[in-house]
RNA sequence: GGCUCGAUAGCCAAGUGGUAAGGCAGAGGUCUGCAAAACCUCCAUUCCCCGGUUCAAAUCCGGGUCGAGCCUCCA
């Protein structure tokens, strides 16, 4: 097993802490608006990359955070944090605002058939060991408290700090929440713990007096909370990796003695037509408007035909291509299961041939291009036979790789199919006069029926000795 | 401006030292009365440009050009 490590910059044997088991942990979303595409991206690619471990079979504690503390809002809002922002316009209480969010988000999810992490934890519910960790940081010289009830990191004590970005110190800029504080030592001291505001909504009492966390900490907690002072995977998104996760590598390391993550993973990023999908923007799109138009399982052949390191960009003829390359594979899984519900082991050449060439692209830093050219080529080889011991064989890659590594869904999609195929009387009947036409060589007749039909939206299939009416 | 990553056929996209996967589109064919689907064949002497290292480079090194992301919250 290779994966990329960001700390390295380089492919890397990977070495779990404990053999046998993975502990991860992946940046989750700050809650203060509606899913979009590039949350579909992240979760998606470590959605697969979590199945692909346990499919490798390694046990894994997959843990996220939900940030239901809010940012500082980029503008001239001064003092406001995204979510209280978002509650003041919505008459919410921020709370309220955050649950809303996180129940969007977590529906998203499942919409995508990703499954949910082991743990989800909210950062309000780690402010406990946030404090302390803070504390430790104090205590052990990296930190300090001013007399205004704020708490920074001290950057100079890290020489390492950057080790990600590779930037100079003099222009790491603080990526704190609140921006008007001018009691730090140094510039690009980060925050750890801000002083609540008056109208600050979200607050905490704490040994610096009531206020809330900075934005890099929570992750730092609950990794170290839920996987221990070391562990194994650290992933997110490639926008998160500066300032947050150089700051996360500060903390962690100061704070454990030991730095938190082996492997940092980032997937990169998702553009809308070339251009950065933002909120700020308004170009982004939303998981339930992409799910209108898109099965769930189109979205995720679109996002896993890319390796989860480059960028991808979404456009609508991919989305075209996407879709009928599904439809593919969903007609050659329902040729399959239509002649054999059975598994068998895989012993002919062919498939055990695709199945070990699937594997090692897995075990190559989660290389799912090629898993999926892989995919086709097993279509491919369904699409030809008729042997019933071979597509018992295939059955079984279906399900492991097909259903359950890349996550596609074929039963709800033909069920789906065939409900929506509900074909009117009268259309079933000039279905037939066709059919007759065509049993008594009238294909003239046969042919202008089926012209009438195609306006009408409608397709006639045959097969040997019948005919299917579908819908267009 | 600094940092990071990328540039592979009409389009999308793997490959990171041993002689260019896969998909879409396109061309031809098999099958079918026709059509659809499926299957078969063809479709990059070449991997942005210029130099270098090497028996050997799309792959490594140096220098360009172009593009994206980060440097402010962001998956």
């Amino acid at each position: 097993m290779r994966i990329y490590n960001s700390i390295t910059r380089k492919k890397e044997e990977f070495i779990p802490v404990i053999p046998g088991q993975v502990g991860i942990y992946v940046c989750g979303p700050t809650v203060y608006g509606p899913a979009t595409l590039g949350h579909a991206r992240t979760y998606t690619n470590f959605d697969v990359i979590v199945r692909a471990f346990r499919f490798l079979g390694y046990k894994v504690k997959y843990v996220q955070n939900i940030t239901d503390v809010g940012h500082l809002v980029g503008d001239a809002d001064e003092g406001e944090d995204k979510i209280a922002k978002r509650a003041k316009l919505e008459q919410l209480d921020p709370y309220e605002v955050a649950y809303k969010w996180e129940l969007e988000y977590f529906n998203a999810m499942r919409a995508l058939n990703i499954e949910p992490p082991s743990i989800s934890c909210r950062a309000t519910g780690v402010i406990p060991e946030i404090i302390e960790m803070v504390q430790t940081l104090i205590d052990k010289g990296f930190a300090y408290a001013t007399p205004q009830g704020n708490v920074y990191f001290s950057i100079r004590k890290y020489p390492k700090y950057n080790q990600l970005t590779n930037r100079k110190i003099e222009e790491a800029l603080s990526g704190e929440r609140i921006e008007i504080a001018d009691d730090k030592q140094a510039p690009e001291d980060f925050a750890l713990w801000k002083k609540a505001e008056p109208e600050h909504l979200m607050r905490w009492n704490s040994p610096w007096g009531v206020g809330f966390p900075g934005w890099h900490v929570e992750c730092s907690a609950m990794g170290k909370k839920f996987l221990g002072d070391n562990f194994d995977i650290h992933g997110g998104g490639l926008d998160n990796i500066f300032p947050h996760h150089e700051c996360e590598l500060a903390q962690g390391e100061c704070a454990n003695g030991v730095l938190p993550m082996n492997y940092f993973m980032h997937n990169n990023l998702l553009t809308v037509d070339g251009v950065k999908m933002g909120k700020s923007l308004g170009n982004f799109i939303t998981i339930a408007k992409a799910l209108e138009d898109n099965s769930a399982s189109t979205l995720r052949l679109f996002i896993i035909q890319f390796h989860y390191r480059s960028p991808i960009d979404f456009t609508n003829d991919g989305l075209v291509q996407a879709a009928k390359q599904f439809d593919k594979i969903a007609s050659a899984v329902a040729k399959v299961r239509g002649k054999t519900n059975e598994i068998a082991e895989l012993k002919s050449e062919i498939t055990s041939d695709i199945f070990a060439k699937i594997k090692v692209a897995l075990e190559d830093d989660f290389n799912t291009p090629v898993v999926i050219s892989e995919v086709l080529h097993a279509v491919k080889e369904i699409n030809k036979t008729d042997d019933i011991q071979l597509l018992k064989e295939f059955n079984y890659i279906i399900q492991k790789i097909f259903e359950e590594v890349l996550g596609f869904e074929f039963e709800v999609q033909t069920e789906k199919v065939a409900h929506e195929n509900v074909v009117p009387d009268n259309i079933l009947e000039l279905a037939e006069q066709r059919w007759q036409a065509k049993q008594g060589r009238d294909f003239a007749r046969a042919d202008e029926l089926r012209k009438q039909l195609d306006e009408i939206g409608y397709v006639i299939v045959d097969e040997k000795g019948s005919y299917k009416v579908e819908k267009k």
